[in-house]
DNA sequence: TTGACATACCTAGCTGAACAAGATGTAATA
DNA sequence: TATTACATCTTGTTCAGCTAGGTATGTCAA
C-alpha cells in the first residue's frame, strides 16, 4: 500500500519490462497497467517512472516512439526489444531465486508461525 | 549470487529479525545464518550488517549485550525483544504482499512462459 | 475565451540504504 | 614472531527512487 517503497527498489524494470512484453504503451499506461494489475498495491510514481523509461531504452531494452495522431496528446509508445526479452528472462530468474532465498532464511527451522 | 544486490535492499532488516528470532546470535554468526540457510545466494558485507545491527537495536527491535567470556573474543550479542517480534510479523506481511504483487504482474496474461 | 482539470511528458536536487575500504583488537596456529 | 581467522566498527561513496517542481495539450463548463 505505500510501506512497500523499499522492496520496490530493484524491481522496477522487471516490472515494466513485464508489462511492455505483451503489448507496446506509453509511460503512463505502463504505470497505470503496473497498478491496475498488483491490485493497486504498487505504485510507479512519475519521478521514478520516467527515468526508469530513459535508462531502459539507454540500455536497449526498450525502444521508445512519439505517437502523433490527430485529436491527441503526443505520446511515447515503448516496445520490448529482442535484447530486451532476454533481460527481462534473466532478471524474473534473478526474482525467483531470491525469493526463493527470503523464504528458506525466514521459514522458521522448527516452522513456527508468526500470527 | 551477489547481482541480487538492488534486491536485497530493504529486506535485510527483515533477514536478521527472522534469523534473531529463533536464537541470540552476535553479528557474524547472524551474517553466517543467512548466508548458510541461504545457500550462499544471500551475503551481508560487514558495512550493511553493523549499520543494520545499531539501526534495529536503535529502534527497539533487537537488544544487544556484551558477552565475555574466558578465551573468547567479546562479541555482542542479539536478541529479538517483544516489539522485534511484532515488527518482523509486520516485515514478513508485508513481504508476502509485495511477493504477490510482483507476481500478478510479472505473469502474463496470456500464460506465455519465458525460457 | 477563460478557467479548471485530467492527461502526458520531463528534470534538478535530495535522501538514505547498502557498499567499499579502511581501522582496531583478540585468540589460535605455525 | 608472524600470520591467519575472528569480531566489531566507521568514513565516505554511490545511485535508485522520491519530492517537487516544470511544460504542454485536449476537454468540458461557465
Amino acid at each position: 500500500m505505500g510501506e512497500d517503497r523499499d522492496l520496490l527498489r530493484g524491481n522496477i524494470p522487471t516490472l515494466i519490462l513485464a508489462v511492455v512484453r505483451e503489448a507496446p504503451l506509453h509511460g503512463l499506461a505502463i504505470a497505470r497497467e503496473i497498478n491496475q494489475r498488483s491490485n493497486n498495491a504498487l505504485e510507479l510514481k512519475q519521478g521514478t517512472l520516467y527515468p526508469a523509461l530513459h535508462s531502459l531504452e539507454r540500455d536497449g531494452w526498450i525502444s521508445g516512439e512519439w505517437e502523433i495522431l490527430e485529436g491527441e496528446r503526443p505520446r511515447k509508445v515503448y516496445t520490448l526489444t529482442p535484447a530486451g526479452i532476454a533481460e527481462l528472462g534473466r532478471r524474473m530468474r534473478a526474482w525467483s531465486q531470491f525469493s526463493a532465498a527470503m523464504e528458506s532464511v525466514t521459514r522458521s527451522k522448527h516452522r513456527e508461525q508468526l500470527a
